[in-house]
Formats: C-alpha cells, sequence, structure tokens
DNA sequence: AATTGGCACTCAAGCGGAGGGAGTGCTAAT
DNA sequence: ATTAGCACTCCCTCCGCTTGAGTGCCAATT
C-alpha cells in the first residue's frame, strides 16, 4: 500500500500542483518547480509509474497527469498538510459565528454561509439535534376549539411546532397546566425515555391531547426532520468542471431535494470526526464527480450536527479540511454558550 | 401606443414562437405555421416595421427576431392569455399545499418547492408576516441565571426566537407569570399598540425583562427578519440562456443573498396584486436578463406574503402568471386553514 | 396601396485541414 | 539509476470554405 518516499512526493506536488492550476500538470513543471535535481524524464518515468499504480490518470495520450480518486484518497491519508488559517480568515470565522444568531435555524443559516465562504464551495450544514436530543420547554397554545399547537424548544434551540386535532374544546389555563406537567416530566430527559411516562401522567378531559403529544415526541424523536440547510452553489460555479451544466445539475438535484441531502448525510453519519467521501466513493451516483468533505459539530458527545463541503474532487484539501474544521470548533464554542 | 391588429398578432406570434422554441423566428415559420394567408414576404416587412418600433431585435443581420424587453412588456400588457391550468399541475399544486405543514418556515419552504416545480424557473417566497402581524403566543423560558428566552408564535405560524441576559435570576413560574400577562396585554392585538401598554404593565423585578420584551416586540415589528426562501435553481441550468455559467452567477448572487433578496422583495412590494418585471426594468443590477414575476398570498388583507419567479426573460409568461396565481391561491387557502 | 415572388446579400454555424505546442515514451548514453 | 535526445501523439486554435436560414429590396401583381 505504502508507496516509496520520491513517489509520494511526486503524487504531492501532483496533487497540489493541479488543485491550484486545474490543468494536467507534465514533467516540464514538476522539474522547473518542485524537483530542481531531477531531470523531467526521471519525473516522467515516476509519474508513469503512478499512473500505473493507479493514483494518476491522463486525459489524453500527450497530456500531462491529474489524479484519480484513488491518488486523491492517498494524498488525503498520507500527505495531506492541513493549512495553518491565514488571519483575515480566522477573524472572519470567529466574527460570523461568535455573532450568529442563537435560533437554531438562522445559526445553521449563517454557520453554512460561513463554511461555503471560507471554502469557496458549496457547503451543507445540518442542525445539532440527534435522535437524543432533549427538550428544552413545551407548551400548547389553543388556536381554536378543534385545534391546539405543540410548541417544542428542543436542543440546540431549534423550535419545532406541530398542530393537534382534537374533539372537544380545551381551556388555553388548562393547556398551559397540562404542558407544564408534560414538560416537568420531560425536560432535560432523553426523548426516548419519554415514552414510558404516558401512565404517570394523569389524565383527565386532556388525555386526549396528551397521548397526540406523546405520539408527536416520539416523532420529532426520529429525527425525520432534521433541518439541514446549504449554501454557496455559486462558488461552484466559478469552478471549470461545473462549466458544463449538466455535471452542476446533478449535484443541484442533491442540494435542493432537503429529503435527499439529509438522507445523505445521515448515510455518511460518521465514526471518524473528519470524513472525506472522493469522487467514486460516493454512494450517491450523482456525486460521483464530487467531494464531500465532512466534520461534526455540537458542544457535548451527545448533541451532534453535521457540517460539510460539497465540490469538485479538485479541491484544496489541506486548505478545506482546517478551515471546515475551524468553523466546527467555532460552531460548538458558540452552541455552548447559546444552548446552554 | 397601441399598434394595429395585425402588427399585435405578429408579436404575440413571435413571443409564442419564441418562448417555447428559444429560436429566434424567422418569417418563414411565422408564415407557415400563425399566417397562412400571408406571405413570408409581407410578415418580412411587418417584422421589419416591429423592429423600427422597438418590439422586436435582431441578434445579427440574418438572423430571425427575438422580442425586445419592450415587446415582451407589450406582450404581457395587451396580448398575454393566461393559459388553463393542466389537470394534473391543477391536482399537483393542491395536493402539495394542502398537504403543507402548519409551521410557518416549513409552509413557506413547500410553496417554494411547489413554485419551481410547476413554473419549471427558479422561485422566491417570503413568509406571509408582515409590519403589522399579530402574535399569537408568547414564552418566557429560563436558560440560565443570566439568560431567558423569548419565544414568539407570530401569525402565519412563524416561531420566533430571542435571549434577554439579564442581571438576576429571575424563577420560571415568575417568567411564565409574566409571559401570560404580557400576552393578556398584546395577543391579538397589533404589535405597534404593544409599546404603549409598557406602563399599564405591572412591574417588579420582571421589569428588567418586561422592557426588553418590549424593545424586541419593537423589532420583530418592523419585519426586519423577514423569512426569504427559494427553490429551483437547478431549473434554470436547463435553459439555454444560463449555459454560460456568468449569467446565473449573477442570479445565484441575488438568490443565495437573503439580504439582497428580501430588500428586493419590499421594493417590488406591491400595488397591483401581479407584477411583472421584465429584464431591463429591474432596478437590480444582477437581473436585468431576467423577468422576475410576483404576486401576493394570505388570507386577509392585512397579512400578505410574496410568492415570485425568477427567470430569463424569455419564459412562458401566459402559463407562469396562470400557474404562479393559481399556487397564491392554494396558499392563501392553506394559510387560512392553519393560521387561523 | 397593399401584397407578393424573385433575387442578391449577409452572417452564424458547422466542417476540415494545417500548424503549433505541450507532453509523452522510448532508446541509448552516462 | 539517471538523463539527453528525439520521434510521436493528440489537443487546441486558427483559417478558410461551404451551407443555409433569413433578410431587404425591387419590380410585378392584385
Amino acid at each position: 500500500m505504502l508507496i516509496e518516499a520520491r513517489k509520494r512526493a511526486i503524487l504531492k506536488a501532483v496533487v497540489q500542483e493541479f488543485t491550484t492550476s486545474a490543468v494536467p500538470v507534465g514533467s516540464q513543471i514538476l522539474a522547473n518547480r518542485y524537483f530542481l535535481n531531477l531531470s523531467s524524464a526521471t519525473i516522467r518515468n515516476e509519474l508513469s509509474n503512478l499512473a500505473d499504480l493507479g493514483y494518476l490518470v491522463q486525459p489524453h495520450t500527450s497530456a500531462g497527469r491529474i489524479p484519480s480518486d484513488q491518488g486523491y484518497r492517498y494524498f488525503v491519508d498520507f500527505l495531506m498538510e492541513t493549512e495553518p488559517l491565514p488571519r483575515p480568515v480566522k477573524l472572519f470565522i470567529e466574527a460570523q459565528v461568535q455573532g450568529a444568531p442563537a435560533d437554531g435555524q438562522l445559526f445553521v443559516e449563517r454557520v453554512a454561509m460561513v463554511v461555503a465562504a471560507v471554502t469557496h464551495n458549496a457547503s451543507v450544514v445540518s442542525a445539532a439535534y440527534g435522535p437524543r436530543a432533549r427538550i428544552k420547554h413545551l407548551d400548547l397554545v389553543s388556536l381554536d376549539p378543534q385545534a391546539v399547537l405543540l410548541i417544542l424548544l428542543m436542543e440546540g434551540n431549534l423550535l419545532r411546532q406541530q398542530v393537534i386535532e382534537i374533539s372537544q374544546p380545551v381551556e388555553q389555563s388548562a393547556l398551559s397546566r397540562l404542558a407544564g406537567r408534560i414538560l416537568k416530566n420531560v425536560a432535560g430527559q432523553d426523548r426516548e425515555e419519554v415514552g414510558s411516562l404516558a401512565e404517570r401522567l394523569i389524565p383527565g378531559v386532556e388525555n386526549e391531547v396528551l397521548s397526540q403529544v406523546l405520539v408527536l415526541l416520539d416523532h420529532f424523536e426520529q429525527g425525520a426532520e432534521t433541518l439541514v440547510v446549504h449554501d454557496g452553489v455559486r462558488n461552484l460555479l466559478k469552478q471549470p468542471e461545473f462549466t458544463d451544466t449538466a455535471r452542476l445539475h446533478e449535484v443541484l438535484e442533491i442540494l435542493e431535494e432537503s429529503r435527499h441531502l439529509s438522507a445523505l448525510l445521515r448515510q455518511l453519519i460518521m465514526e471518524s470526526d473528519l470524513q472525506v467521501v472522493i469522487g467514486s466513493e460516493n454512494v450517491t451516483e450523482q456525486l460521483r464527480s464530487c467531494t464531500v468533505v465532512l466534520t461534526t459539530y455540537g458542544p457535548s458527545g451527545r448533541l451532534k450536527g453535521t457540517l460539510g463541503v460539497v465540490g469538485p474532487t479538485r479541491m484544496q484539501y489541506g486548505q478545506i479540511v482546517a478551515r471546515l474544521g475551524a468553523v466546527a470548533r467555532a460552531a460548538s464554542q458558540r452552541l455552548a454558550e447559546i444552548a446552554s
């Protein structure tokens, strides 16, 4: 699996050169810019070798080499150096994230904006609100004789609402009391434990409301409603790999269909805290020409949101990984403050 | 201003033909498909005339004609026939909108999806929550000794939240009582009237919270936080006018910057209930090659949301106006149900 | 006076070949 | 093992040619 040192150096140089120039890189350029003590002929031999090993490909016979997905994989696993953050970028991230709104929805949107801005690619961010998130607050509001609105404040400061249909009117004051009672049993506990409280909660006429609330708590528990947001599609337009709009169309299909998107993120929910899915490694057909970089954020071990970058396989991995990580750290910190 | 009947008919034919074919239309095609009793030479004369009048332009000397912005304007004002809704489209709109979630945010997203789907263009939808919307519910939640969260349920079922910093701890029970008292004075009333209640509301230690709540009510009153959502950018990619990604980039700059977007909508907030802004009529520089079609929705006269389509000037105006209107009606109806 | 057939003219788009150039692969020399 | 040299490949661009759709104008027709 490991390849010898000089090949590694050359592969690394090819990736670095190609990710910035977007032009297939030839032996000449490598000899001049990276390996002054080697002739282009030597490098040609090495390049040919790396191509045989599957790390590089040639667009056509007389062109330079570009990294294959396997080449990028090797680069990411063994060669990549995470770039230090330029000071302005660091300041931008801190300012934007520390000033992010407490509102969970707006927070996620802000984070998505920042990721897109600092990585110059499309971003994908899901809310820090997983299947085991806690309920911080709960309220019942009488809308009309037939309907009650359940308002939930989840960890991560996400507000959810759901209408409950009822057969007979219930007073607002009774609803408030009921909400208080439910909350007392629910607040701070995992929603998974909530179901078992059904019998302990003394019913009355409010039984109807109660039972429906419990169903809804269960529903939100499944995380089916996970909030996912994307931004920065305009950045992709600048990349030469997307001058062909057909490619972009495929990617947009994924990004704009939030159900696809949340499915995608769920699929990739990570063992490691950084995941790089390169080109053909993507399960999603439409992302085969893209790389997805994912990490998590969230103040506690339990409360995890996803934070990702979607771009062409030719991306500046070192830079993007570093910047994504920086945003994740800032977001976690900010979230700890506001969603204490 | 009015032009003679035959010229009108020809202009209409040119617009219809061009909006569907995307190819400059020549005298031949018009003679064969629209004016069997006229020779192509006659039509050539008329075309030349219409071009002199500014309604048509020629991409180059030996090409057919395409409508100018002025030509589209004339078409929209005098010639356009709104197309009847095909049954499947009607059913789709009804199903999707009647099944739309009660949650204001999700509702807007759903509507944006529907508009994009039925118009095959990009959509822009703002929440039905104007500067004079009412507060349906209000709650105060103790986060920690230093912070209280204000939760607002606005008309249109939009939930808003804001953190309030406090100097000394307040009990949750006290907060609940306070929220109830504020709500009693505020619910169902225009927020504009709320300010005057400040003195009537008897303060205590909760005075600090109260005063901040009033400031925030004021803040939300300004509608600065209007929710704007867009969808269907992928539809634009199919249009030949956007094969050049530079054009698309301009448009995306507007769509993806929600502050630009809400400014745009506010600018265009309408006297009439249908507004068509064609190409160079757009104040926004980046939309000069686009048409924006806007209408409003909302159950009452007071509660208005915006609902729009963004696409190339070459769009099927009759169809799009009809479909946008249908979505607006459906959305108004659904909103009346859920946000009663 | 409006319409029309005829005709020369224009110009974008498509095609094909030539030349340039970047880059390779191979071979033989170091 | 490295490298200079060289023939070869193939993309890209430019150029000129052809094609064809469409125009504009004029003279003839109704």
